[in-house]
DNA sequence: AACTACATTGTTTGCGATAACATAAATGAT
DNA sequence: ATCATTTATGTTATCGCAAACAATGTAGTT
């Protein structure tokens, strides 16, 4: 070992140990065209004898490519972004890139702006944000040119690629899969009003009643734990005319639930109930809760697509925006009125 | 820009514009000490007029270091591993360390043993192996010393440091505290076999019990499903001396509760239960189910610790070994019994 | 004034890998 | 046999940064 490193084991000294040359050796370590067979061998023989590993930092800093996405998220516990990280971090390894993980705290544009400067000194080629928190001016923050910007958020902007579940459509499937089953309205118990996706599927329940002329009733607002849809489920229960609840998750919907049973409502009989992100199935025994699954891994799959299609790309590409459709997984929760059109 | 990397510029390029000497400007880059403060300032004034953000491949060539753990891990959707992927991030991030992901599939000794050799290609200092499931050989496999590895496991093994929440122990605080409020016996309803976690508290529940010349019952193997939970719940139910039930995680104790009541007995009035990782708060309203909290948090933040203080460490550390106590979180899924020495 | 001590800046060098070019050996064509 | 072509290998230069060393300047001391 020449190397200043210690313990480490260059091109160089795999060269010596062989008797070629280190540029034999690279061509060699980059499944190299153009190399005899025996000395092919050789070069092989001394590296695993003497345990070489190319060096990463010399080769980026010669290709000037990292071979790494760099991924920020506000947080890590939330069911849909851990799945979006285990859909990045999957097509990012079957692509041959590594993923770098960054934990942002304050959900402001400026501490994105920032968290996206710092991510920018670390080993990188593209950067992926989850954003699940609204972040009301996202349209104005505008990245630097150098390196290509994803953002997993139904917000909207022109300025970067985004891609999300279709937050908007999602609100739809549910209307809509109540309304062909005989119920008349629909009521709502949506998340946080600093989420977006929230934001989103509240519109979009509106929108979707409106199309067929319903008025939609006064909502409740959740903060996504079983406890705030046990509040919102108390208060429902007192509404005769409430058959069909659309709840913005599944712990809610399974707050609501409990508080309808309470109240000495049956469900589906007396009130159906449909959550969202189908992600029960393992914590409550035979589940009858219908849910919309959305796939939040294939949003991360995608994302990751998006962002190296950029950087691979030799000329600057448009901005996307994609929006993948959610699912109703039918369980038992929604019962058919009678006097049903379908 | 004088680079060959089109869109970078780099120290050089700053040095001609404020007009000094690259070494200045690396001296100003870094915290530099011995620089005059007006040049400090042109020079900091020539980064940001354009847009300097130093190489990191060339500044890591240059220092041999990454200032990046690398953490390796099975499944990314268990609770545990989340929050102690967490943990470690967090924990790095304030190190002033990056954290770069890596997802491994077959959970063989050989598959971590290529992992691990495959992750040294990466820019990283040092490891981190999130191993929930159990590897019967773990003790064999030993890691090359150029780069330190931590696993998070209960395993035990001598070659390299491990951190886990104490599961062995776990079983003990559950124990203890049904019989101090004078249950005669505690059944057991594990995790799947292949489960480092599961193993330890079913030895620990056996031992636990065999303290107090308690004979354990035969015990129930579940896969931490509700479902798996339920069935389970479902034979306890026709066993009239069990009086106390202790689950592998949350969801296994929420079938079994469930599968009690549908059997006609009450919680905790005839059967008292406890389950493990406080995972349901959000989850169901007014939570009565008693729990053990894991802090699965801290274990990733010691790991990560563990890791850097081996990469800092001059010379080679003893592997060392950290088991974190867990802590009962009181709700009221558990009855005092009559005639209670307590 | 001569000298020491230190503060400030510049120059050289090399980390490890590889692109670009140069050279040498082997093969084929006429 | 001679020259063109291909194949196989070596040489040189460089990516961007920072350690080591060198060179200057400036202030304080006697």
């Amino acid at each position: 070992m020449t190397s200043n490193h210690p313990g480490h084991v260059s091109m160089h000294d795999v060269a010596v140990a062989a008797g070629v040359s280190s540029q034999t050796v690279s061509r060699v370590a980059n499944g190299g065209e153009l190399v005899r067979p025996e000395t092919r061998k050789k070069v092989i023989d001394a590296m695993h004898q003497m345990g070489y590993r190319p060096n990463f930092a010399a080769r980026a800093l010669k290709r000037g490519q990292f071979k790494a996405i760099g991924v920020a998220l506000f947080d890590i516990l939330s069911t849909g972004n851990i799945r979006a990280l285990e859909g990045i971090t999957r097509e990012a390894s079957a692509r041959g890139y590594a993923t770098t993980l960054t934990m942002l705290n304050k959900k402001t544009t400026k501490s994105l702006a920032e968290a996206v400067e710092r991510m920018k000194t670390l080993p990188i080629d593209g950067i992926i944000v989850i954003l699940e928190k609204m972040l009301p001016d996202i349209t104005t923050y505008v990245p630097a040119d150098d390196l290509p910007v994803t953002i997993i958020t139904s917000a909207k902007t022109t300025t970067m690629s985004t891609i999300d579940e279709d937050q908007y459509r999602c609100s739809f499937l549910v209307v809509d899969y109540f309304l062909e089953r005989g119920h008349k309205n629909v009521h709502f118990i949506s998340g946080p009003r600093d989420s977006v996706a929230s934001q989103f599927r509240l519109q979009g329940w509106k929108d979707a009643l409106a199309e067929h002329g319903i008025t939609p009733p006064r909502h409740f607002v959740g903060d996504w734990t079983a406890d705030s849809g046990y509040e919102a489920g108390k208060a429902l229960a007192q509404m005769d005319e409430c058959t069909a609840i659309y709840a913005g998750n599944d712990f809610m919907a399974n707050g609501a639930i409990q508080a309808l049973e309470d109240a000495g409502k049956k469900v589906p009989e007396d009130v159906s109930v449909i959550g969202v992100d189908d992600s029960l199935k393992d914590v409550i025994p035979s589940l009858t809760l219908t849910s919309v699954r959305l796939d939040f891994t294939s949003v991360g799959r995608r994302a990751l697509a998006e962002t190296v299609r950029a950087i691979e790309s030799e000329d600057i590409l448009h901005p996307t925006r994609v929006l993948l459709p959610g699912k109703v997984i039918e369980r038992s929760s929604v019962s058919t009125l009678n006097g049903s059109e379908s």
